[in-house]
DNA sequence: GATTCGTGGCA
DNA sequence: TTGCCAAGAAT
């Protein structure tokens, strides 16, 4: 029965709750950093990187007087990088506007970058004890299957209907574990394949389950299938034994982090023929391609790629940042202060394991 | 409403 | 190997 739903899932939640680190504090700045980190990205993946930022950034004070750089160091590997630009950018509003304390209306926190709808609600109901009801994948897939809905989830009608049911059974006085309890579950009972209805404690009103539809309840029209892209890009050696490494820009994909230079290959086009037309047009050079450094497979979002790296002399010109923010000759060592999205930073892996005097033959004639 | 935005795990 | 999906937000 739906009226026992919120009594019936928050006694299973305090039962079988994971022993997870922001649950261990009521700091509204680390619950926010824990619910941005958790957009699109598991629990497991989650856990170390929280625990690294907090330890550089413990309040909210520390993240807002930071640098850049810094920040993006410490988000290195965890992916949609305008997560944390946009919470650096959101810490300073918040230490500039509001003395360091996160707001607790639903119209301060969502004018917040970074926190749309469901970080805002997840925020107010976990830290501040509010009764807004969150709605994310695990709460489509909870929600629906339990209402027997079937209608394509990609909808907003369907969203929206959810988060109606959502907040009906929101209750007053634990929001907080009530919205925590029905994303737990949906991570860890109620999931996409195989759900473990036996263990569910709101399985004897569930619609899906009681007429055995699972397997065809969340409903989600096919995705479209994503591109494929060749990129070339060269490894290129200053006379110091240097690399020459460049920053994206702010507004970029994968923006405030380096890249060896390169783009994507143009059809008819050899790989060679890219790295020398992409670094004429990104650098403002010749080079002469010799041999390639390495190979290798890599799936961004929404396109996939294989990025072959060579090494490359420079024939004529000095290089210029023609369509990068900055440029910067670094050493194996300096490498790893940068931060790298993670196809350039299987490169710098490779690189890093080799010795100083094995660049010499790239060298700069 | 449709697209753009990372990366890792899993069947 | 391939596609799906994960505590979504911004445009």
């Amino acid at each position: 029965m739906s009226d026992r739903f919120a009594e019936n899932l928050l006694t299973w939640y305090r039962r079988e709750k994971r022993d997870l680190p922001w649950r261990k504090t009521d700091d509204p700045y680390r619950i926010w950093v824990s619910e941005i980190m958790l957009q699109q990205t598991r629990v497991d993946t989650v856990i170390p990187y929280w625990h690294r930022f907090l330890a550089a950034f413990p309040t909210v004070h520390h993240l807002a007087n930071a640098d850049r750089q810094q920040v993006l160091k410490l988000w290195e590997g965890l992916g949609y990088y305008s997560r944390g630009r946009n919470l650096h950018d959101a810490a300073r509003t918040v230490a500039d506007k509001y003395d360091g304390r996160l707001p607790d209306t639903y119209e301060k926190i969502s004018a917040l970058k970074g926190i749309g709808p469901y970080s805002a609600a997840a925020i107010l109901s976990i830290a501040f004890n509010k009764p807004y009801a969150v709605v994310d994948g695990n709460v489509i897939r909870v929600i629906t299957r339990y209402f027997g809905i079937e209608e394509d989830i990609r909808s907003a009608s369907v969203r929206n209907r959810v988060r109606e049911h959502a907040e009906e059974l929101i209750p007053n006085n634990e929001p907080g574990d009530f919205n925590q309890a029905v994303m737990e579950l949906g991570a860890t009972v109620c999931t996409p394949k195989n759900p473990q209805c036996s263990s569910c404690p709101v399985s004897a009103g569930c619609i899906a389950n009681q007429t055995s539809r699972t397997d065809v309840i969340p409903y989600k029209s096919k995705a479209k299938k994503i591109p494929h892209h060749k990129i070339g890009v060269g490894l290129i050696v200053n006379q110091s034994g240097k690399l020459l490494i460049a920053l994206r820009p702010e507004d970029a994909m994968l923006g405030g982090l380096w890249e060896f230079p390169g783009g994507k290959n143009d059809t008819g086009e050899s790989l060679e023929e890219t790295v020398i037309r992409e670094l004429r047009e990104e650098l403002g050079v010749e080079v002469r391609v010799s041999e390639k450094y390495m190979q290798l497979k890599h799936a961004y979002s929404h396109f996939k790629i294989t990025l072959h790296a060579y090494w490359c002399t420079i024939i004529s010109g000095n290089p210029q940042p023609k369509s990068s923010e900055k440029l910067k000759w670094v050493s194996l060592d300096e490498l790893e202060q940068h931060p790298f999205p993670k196809a350039n930073k299987i490169l710098v892996e490779g690189l890093q394991n080799m010795q100083p005097e094995d660049l010499k033959r790239f060298l700069i004639k």
